[in-house]
DNA sequence: TCTGGGGTCCTAGGACCC
DNA sequence: TCTGGGGTCCTAGGACCC
């Protein structure tokens, strides 16, 4: 999906299309540690990305928009409930367009459509696709077609936004080649530097590499990158399975020194990490902290139990032991987090095995029927700034 | 670029087992 | 007392992704 946010932001804020939206977190009433979350690409133009803080961000378009009858920022504060709400649709469509969907996110998913379409139509059900999600839901897509998973992300983000590009076999290497190094799916900044110092550049020079070499200096890694350099990524479209670890964490406004305080925000998250596993229904058998220091540090600490539990005073014990060891620390940033995780739903559910469904079983289903209009009503984000 | 929140996978060393 | 070969699990850190 196309900027993802921002576009469900404006399917229900009609007004905020064609304008320069940024959606963030951490920037409300009067805090300053926040991030961009998603911009929309006209505030893409002023120089705002993903992750930036959120300070500079408007900074940035504040400054290149002083001009008081010009263009104005909007910003709005992450409603996931909401964004949820309209992925579920978008996702719905996405399921009846393909035999195997794996989800990987809010706003992205791969489809395998080998048994839908041929390559001499990609185009056409490429089109369809995207066409279904902009007249059912509202939002806009890219889409890229491959024979590989790993060409068809690279080809979804060629044309961002409103994108399709198809890419058949006989294309993949002419298309991969003049690719930035930058975008290969499992490249980020630590590993681009390395490849530039090796005189690697782009996907077609890492193609021609030694694949030696680049094993010697990244590991297994370094030979799926190779591997995905030439278009060889056997993968096949696979459902997710279920998560390995559940988590929460949050950032002071500025470095806390005072123990008591990053304690007690400590254990307000395990309560809410416990909280988030029994809903999904999952046992832990791993809890542990994360404490991150100046200038950047981050450090965990875990201890398994003999065996997987659902206990949130637990959680908080053990978080708040693994957390003693940071008394005397300055901490900007503390989470907590359970893993080890196993889903044994008959353990939970007791749902009397011999007698079929249950009146549980319906009272559950409507209730999150319902989850899905809910939030759309909340107008607890409100805009925090149009400036 | 002075950095939010929620995840995944890989690596390496140590303890421990047969 | 010294020590082969093969394996698992745990913890901590790092890179990466959205």
């Amino acid at each position: 999906m196309d900027c993802f946010y921002a576009s469900c932001e404006r399917r229900r804020e009609p007004a905020l299309r064609r304008e320069p939206v940024i959606v963030g977190m951490g920037y409300e009433a009067g805090e300053t540690v926040g991030a961009v979350a998603t911009a929309s690409y006209e505030a893409r133009a002023h120089g705002v990305e993903s992750a930036q803080a959120i300070s500079t961000a408007l900074d940035r378009l504040l400054r290149r928009t002083a001009d008081p009858d010009g263009p104005s920022a909007h910003y709005r504060s992450v409603d996931l409930d909401y964004y949820e709400s309209v992925a579920a649709d978008v996702k719905a469509i996405l399921h009846d367009l393909a035999d195997t969907v794996r989800e990987v996110s809010i706003d992205e998913a791969y489809l395998d459509v080998t048994d839908r379409t041929a390559w001499n139509v990609a185009d056409g059900f490429a089109r369809h696709v995207k066409q279904r999600i902009a007249r059912e839901v509202g939002v806009p897509a890219s889409v890229g077609v491959a024979p590989d998973m790993s060409t068809a992300k690279i080809a979804s983000d060629h044309d961002k936004p409103d994108g399709l590009v198809v890419v058949p076999p006989d294309d993949v290497k002419s298309f991969l080649a003049p690719i930035a190094v930058a975008d290969v799916h499992g490249v980020g900044p630590v590993r681009a530097r390395e490849l530039r110092e090796m005189g690697i550049e782009t996907a077609g020079d890492l193609a021609d590499a030694d694949p030696y070499e680049l094993t010697e200096r990244f590991g297994e890694r370094g030979r799926d990158l190779h591997d995905r350099a030439r278009g060889r990524d056997d993968r096949p479209v696979e459902p997710r399975d279920d998560p390995k670890s559940l988590s929460r964490e949050s950032a002071f406004d500025g470095a806390v020194d005072d123990h008591a305080r990053v304690r007690e925000q400590a254990l307000t998250l395990a309560d809410a990490v416990a909280d988030r596993a029994r809903r999904k229904d999952a046992l832990y058998r791993t809890i542990g902290v994360k404490v991150v220091t100046p200038p950047y540090d981050v450090h965990t600490r875990a201890r398994s139990l003999p065996g997987p539990v659902d206990d949130p005073s637990l959680v908080r014990d053990v978080a708040a032991d693994l957390l003693a060891e940071f008394a005397d620390a300055s901490v900007r940033k503390v989470g907590v987090r359970v893993s080890n995780l196993s889903f044994a739903a008959g353990e939970q559910a007791q749902l009397g095995g011999f007698d079929g469904p249950t009146a549980e079983e319906t009272t559950t289903e409507a209730g999150a029927d319902d989850d899905v209009t809910s939030p759309s009503g909340s107008d607890g984000q409100a805009s925090l700034g149009d400036f």
